[in-house]
DNA sequence: CGTAGGATTGAATAACGTCAACTGGAGTGG
DNA sequence: CCACTCCAGTTGACGTTATTCAATCCTACG
C-alpha cells in the first residue's frame, strides 16, 4: 500500500543512475546506463529532501532542472496570501521545466522526504546539442509537462462539480502510482485536504465532504490520507476527459460544436 | 484601436522574415535577419488563416511548430460536448509547443483571419543542435508557454469571482496588445462572450453581466467586442497575482503561510 | 498523557449556473 | 431598397450548491 521509498537513505551528493529504480524511463534509457552514470557524475547532483524543503522560489532564476527520484513535491504560488498548487510531482517527474530560460513562475517544496537529481540547464542544453538522444529526452519530458499542465487546466475549467474534480484527481494519482509500480487501488495521499483543495480550486471542507460522500456511496474507502479505490469502473464513469486516451475520446466529441466558416 | 493587420495579404507559401513586424522578437533576433530568412525559406512555410480554420486537432501527431504572425487563434478541448479554451494565442505566440514529441493534447483554430509560419519540429531540433542561438530561442519560447499556462491555471484556482477573472483576462490582453505595439487601452476582444466564459471557467451570461457591471462602475466601456479601459489603475487593484512582475509580488506574499520543517 | 494541527460535521448565506425570453445588428434574398 | 432571418449579446427570475463561519472530533507526536 505504502510506496516503499527505497532510495531514501543514500549518499548525499554524487549522482548515479546505477541503483535508480526509474532508470528505464530516464536518462539511461536515452543514452545507456554507462554513459548516463558518467554524465551525471560530471554534471549532476543529488539531494535529500525533507518535508518543507524548498527547491526554489518563484522569481528566482531557474538555474537547473530537478528530476524527482523519490518522494513528492508540490509546485505552488501565493495569491493574496492563499496558496494555490499548480502542480504535484511524483517520482520520475521533472520539476522546474517552466524556467529553462526565464525566472521561476512558481515555488516548489517537498511534501515528504525524498530525493532529487539536479542538473544545471546550461550543461543539459550543451549536452542536448551534442547528443540527439539527450535532446529527444529533454523535449520529450518538457512536452509531457506541458500536456499535464494542460489537463489540469481543463479540469479547472469544467463545471465546479467537486465530485468530478476529486475523482479525476484520484484517478490521475492512481494511474501515476501504477505507472511507478505501486498499487493503483491503494495509496497514500501526498496532499492534505487543504492542499487538495488548493490544487482543485475547492475549499478544504468541500474536499472533505465529497470525499466522505464518495466513500458512503461505496466507490472507495478513505481513512485520513489512506485511500482504497473499490469501484474504479464506477469512478471512471464520472471522470471528465480521459487523460489516458488523449486522442480518441476528444476527437469524437469535437464535431458536436464546430466553429465553421463565418 | 483596431490592430492593423499589416501582414494580412501576402504570398501564400514562401516564408520570409524580411517584412515581418515581429522579426525583432523572433528567429531573426537570434540568428540575424539574413540567416533567418534563408533558414525559413528552406524549412518553413507560411499559411493564411481564415476564421474557423483548424491548425491541428487533439490526438493528431504534432509534426510542427506554428508561430502566429497575425490574427488570433484559440487552443481548445471538448469535454462532454462543451468547449474549453485552454489558450489564446496572439501574434508572436508559439502554437503547438506541447506536442514537440507527443500527440497534440488540444486542438487549435483561427478566431479571425491571420497568418502563421510553420516549421517542422524535426528540422527545428536539428538546427537547434547546430546553432546554440536557435536552441536558446526554442527553449526561451517553450519556457514562456509554460509560464503563461501556469498563470492561466492559477487564475482558475482562485475563488470563482467572475469580476476578478474578467479583470485579469482584460489586463492580460491589454498588456499583450501593448507589447505588440497596439493600444493598451482600446482593443477588440478576439473572443465571443461564450468563448471568454469557456476560457475563464464561467457561464456566458456571467461574463455578460459582470462585463456590464464593470462598465456601470466606470472602470471601462464595452460595446460588443470593443473595449476601452478607462481606469486601469482601479482595475489593477482587483487583479490577482500580477503577471507583469512575476517575482517581487509573489515573494513578498510567500512568507505568510510557509510550510516549515515538520 | 497532553497538546496542536489536521480532519470532520453543521447551518446559513451568497452567488453562479440554468432556463427562458428578448434585443439588436449584420447579412441575405426578394 | 426593404423585410426577413439568424445569432451574438443581454437581461430577468429561480434554484442549487459551494463557500463561509464555527464548533467539534481525532490522530499523531512530543
Amino acid at each position: 500500500m505504502e510506496p516503499r521509498s527505497r532510495a531514501a537513505r543514500m549518499s548525499a551528493t554524487a549522482a548515479s543512475c546505477v541503483h535508480c529504480p526509474l532508470a528505464d524511463d530516464c536518462l539511461p534509457a536515452a543514452i545507456g546506463l554507462r554513459r548516463a552514470t558518467q554524465l551525471l557524475a560530471r554534471i549532476g547532483r543529488r539531494r535529500l529532501l525533507r518535508r518543507g524543503d524548498v527547491l526554489f522560489r518563484a522569481g528566482a532564476p531557474g538555474h537547473d532542472l530537478h528530476v524527482l527520484r523519490a518522494g513528492a513535491v508540490k509546485g505552488f504560488v501565493f495569491d493574496d496570501g492563499v496558496e494555490h498548487l499548480t502542480a504535484l510531482y511524483l517520482p520520475g517527474d521533472w520539476i522546474g521545466t517552466s524556467a529553462i530560460r526565464s525566472p521561476h513562475a512558481k515555488s516548489a517544496a517537498a511534501l515528504e522526504t525524498g530525493v532529487v537529481c539536479t542538473i544545471p540547464w546550461g550543461r543539459l542544453e550543451r549536452q542536448a546539442r551534442r547528443e540527439p538522444p539527450v535532446q529527444r529526452w529533454l523535449h520529450d519530458r518538457i512536452s509531457r509537462a506541458l500536456t499535464r499542465t494542460g489537463a489540469h487546466l481543463a479540469l479547472l475549467q469544467g463545471p465546479r462539480d467537486p465530485e468530478v474534480r476529486l475523482i479525476a484527481f484520484l484517478l490521475d494519482l492512481s494511474a501515476r502510482y501504477h505507472a511507478l509500480g505501486y498499487s493503483a487501488t491503494e495509496f497514500r495521499l501526498p496532499l492534505s485536504r487543504a492542499e487538495i483543495g488548493a490544487y482543485l480550486g475547492l475549499a478544504e471542507e468541500t474536499v472533505c465532504r465529497n470525499l466522505t460522500a464518495l466513500a458512503r456511496r461505496g466507490w472507495l474507502d478513505v481513512a485520513g490520507r489512506l485511500v482504497r479505490m473499490r469501484d474504479t469502473a464506477a469512478l471512471r464513469t464520472f471522470a471528465p476527459l480521459d487523460t489516458r486516451s488523449p486522442g480518441a475520446a476528444m476527437d469524437a466529441r469535437e464535431d458536436v460544436r464546430r466553429n465553421r466558416r463565418a
